[in-house]
DNA sequence: GTGAAAGCGCTAACAG
DNA sequence: CTGTTAGCGCTTTCAC
């Protein structure tokens, strides 16, 4: 089973030429690089990325660790990822925390640090100070995608903003009683993020002189189901909102689905706008700010591929775009 | 920045015996081993894969081939099959084809093929046969999770039998117009698997003397917004059945959307039934035949590591069991 | 129980 | 342009 041994016997050339050749080294006559691919093919030759991981230290592979897979967000930042990575020739080491703490003490402390990978992209994670000085010691290009998370630099949409800005759609739409669901996601999210969002909530209803019904802010765990609940608890209340600003489209579907089974209308009786640009939103007629995870993922690793390569490190990223969709909704208040 | 050597250095001891030590081999004072594993963290030890990959020939990954990402299936099944893998110390590479048959060839004659993976789990693929030889001349341990694979073992539901009963239940409430959202999944699914969807429906239908009308086949990507668009062009077709059998959960609730935007209802008007188990059917009600892709992800990955420890290689696999759960959704036929 | 030496498959100077 | 010589960091006989 081959090695670049092989092929130097084969072709009666040396070890290094073969692999000079095989890596379409200039130095080598084109010649010489023509036999030893054919060479190569003929022996079935596989190279040993661990053998020349050893010899450079370069492994051609990015570990990607994720708190949960099971998210849209996740899967469309993973996408995107990949797409880039492929490009280039580089594989994917997927970490799953999983939610599980055991698990993130074992990819802090062990998996990630053995010198496996060569770049780290982090999605929405937070962490404390022995992880990242775990990040700071392996000295890998890292980014983290989603969240802000303190001490290392993210790529990301500005939360708080969009988040303003979708609670001022609705205001401009002349709601004035408009619910917020967000929350936690206990899965292990970034806990910047929901706050975040839920800041810009507030602050925009302060800024139009609304007061903040406490009653109104419910936790939907970033979840469909979650979302669900959260939007019948609220129509079970009694004290029914005439909007509500949702922190995720997945909770958006959930509280859409709430208010059509209790027999009310969108947004005829109440107005539903969400955040992420879901696929399902096209189908289910949702009105959201739409972020692109998948180009979050790409931009990502082409900043990690190219400090790999020698390009100067960046040491910020501007916040990433946001889309607004108008896809009926939110309509204005009924008088 | 340490290595095996440093400790070596530290401890006074041997290269060798460091080694054995940080492994726990049995032949190994157990003095000995303290020493070391305090050294080894005081240094900072971070053990290197590739060394110890290129001196054992094992990697310590697993390879997980899928065709998209983005599906339900095969994010539930990826996480099954990494919470196996990390409980074992191993580290799942993810390949995704996602649908460019460029990428395609690059994973099968390259990428995979680089020695990094000692296993492959390959996700709802058939192989053409330039492929499965590949496949076979890596020797991996090799599982196809999803669809049959002709030429490979496989772990998954029985598809068709699946179809026939979901279509039989409907039967049983007395349905005897009963449409059919599949279709081919241009992604790159596995073709095989809306073709025995479809068949086990046809089949259902046959035995019951009824005739197959070609318009209430429809192709539904095995999207949701694939299920929806059908629906909506059966429902605009002017021949409407009284059931629709979704070969996934994802289109049924795309085809329960357009049911109720058409002013329907289910299953007043018309049953939905579908086969997955997604949780969003938790939440809208579907009724469905659940099946576990996470415990199949799980299985397979126990198999193959099984294997890499020397158990005798399992050729084949029971179909994995499916839970009829009903939600309401399907209903007996308005007389 | 522990050490010495050889080698996994490749790359990287340094010569030529 | 090509060959020689050392390793990369770990495991593994084979001795002691």
């Amino acid at each position: 089973m081959s090695g670049i041994q092989e092929i130097a016997r084969a072709t009666g050339l040396s070890k290094s030429t073969v692999s000079r050749a095989l890596r379409n080294l200039p130095s080598v006559a084109p010649a010489t690089i023509m036999t030893v691919r054919r060479a190569a093919d003929e022996l079935g030759y596989v190279p040993s990325l661990a053998a020349s991981g050893l010899a450079t230290g370069r492994n051609h592979a990015v570990g990607v660790v994720v708190p949960v897979i099971d998210r849209w967000f996740y899967i469309q930042t993973i996408e995107g990822i990949d797409a880039e990575l492929r490009r280039e020739g580089y594989d994917l080491i997927l970490f799953n925390l999983a939610g599980r703490t055991g698990n993130r003490e074992r990819v802090f402390h062990r998996s990630i640090l053995r010198k496996r990978v060569d770049a780290l992209v982090l999605l929405s994670l937070v962490f404390d100070d022995s992880e990242r000085e775990q990040l700071e010691l392996s000295e890998y290009p890292t980014v983290v995608i989603g969240g802000r998370a303190p001490g290392v630099r993210h790529i990301g949409i500005d939360d708080f903003d969009v988040a303003q800005r979708a609670t001022r759609y609705l205001l401009g739409l002349g709601h004035r009683r408009i619910a917020h669901i967000g929350g936690l996601d206990e899965a292990g999210m970034n806990f910047l993020v929901p706050g975040e969002r839920h800041d810009g909530y507030t602050e925009a209803l302060k800024s139009a002189g609304l007061p903040l019904v406490t009653d109104w802010s419910r936790n939907g765990a970033y979840t469909f189901a979650g979302g669900h609940s959260s939007m019948r608890s609220i129509l079970g209340s009694g004290d029914v909102p005439t909007a509500v600003f949702c922190a995720s489209d997945e909770m958006a579907f959930g509280a859409m689905q709430a208010i059509r089974e209790a027999g009310l209308s969108v947004p005829g009786d109440i107005s539903v706008i969400g955040i992420d640009g879901h696929v399902y939103g096209e189908t289910l007629g949702l009105t959201t700010f739409a972020q692109d995870p998948r180009a979050q993922g790409t931009r990502a690793t082409r900043v990690l591929l190219g400090e790999l390569a020698g390009q100067p490190p960046q040491p910020w990223f501007e916040p990433e775009p946001v889309t607004f969709i108008d896809r009926g909704s939110a309509g204005p208040v009924a008088s």
